[in-house]
DNA sequence: ATACAAGTTAGAGTTCACTCTAAGTCAAGC
DNA sequence: GCTTGACTTAGAGTGAACTCTAACTTGTAT
């Protein structure tokens, strides 16, 4: 798969994959032999799980820890799941707390649609 | 209330409330003699709306766009409700997205649990 | 053979939301 | 009266995560 297909599949553009792999969250991406990168199954779900954990609000570098541990190998497992584990209780409090947050905004909209609010 | 007290009272440096009345989010704050900035409880109840919009995701431009709004007056009335309305939609899918991918996050770190990933 | 679309690199530029700095004025305690 | 801390302004700097540019090479369709 060239970039074009799989900027396409995941959902990227060919920048921020490029960037991805500079900032080395992205590594040992094959290349052909006229080195134009080739990517594969193991790169799409690879992939795929850093949008999740970028779009549950961890930021890259943590994510990059994340990488970097999964890269050291099978002695890092318990590591990997605790700092998955830390960050389900961030995105717990941060649903909770968007919950409450959509509760006011629907006191403050039933304000508007009564008519009390100036 | 000078900067010092206000500025602890809502969370936000004096360097942001100076920016956040620069940028039009916060105006016709009073000042007493010597120039200095007086703030009161109608500040401070909008503060706290201003930071609830934003913790939900608001850019600050579209926090701007119903300050402009609430200071036109009454004739917008109905474009704020909408604004707020868009706005809880968007929160509602936010809220649901975070819930499905913190489904994920916990089956994945069932996986580690049980020791099934490498 | 020739377009032209897509690939490569290093590095510069952008956006958002602050955050800080410089240079100066003002206020309160001793 | 003097130090210390808080206030003022305009404008520069920061960090995160891209996003784009320039200059060049490669791949594909006609």
């Amino acid at each position: 798969m060239n970039m074009k297909v799989f900027s396409e599949k995941v959902g990227l553009s060919s920048h921020t994959l490029r960037y991805y792999e500079k900032i080395g969250l992205l590594n040992q991406v094959q290349r052909n032999a006229s080195g134009h990168r080739v990517y594969g199954k193991k790169e799409e779900v690879w992939v795929g799980f850093i949008k999740r954990l970028k779009e549950t609000g961890m930021p890259l570098e943590e994510v990059l820890r994340y990488a970097t541990l999964r890269e050291a190998g099978g002695s890092t497992l318990l590591e990997r799941q605790h700092l998955l584990e830390k960050h389900r209780e961030g995105l717990m409090r941060h649903i909770e707390q968007q919950q409450a947050h959509l509760s006011v905004l629907e006191e403050k909209i039933d304000l508007y649609k009564s008519g009390k609010v100036a």
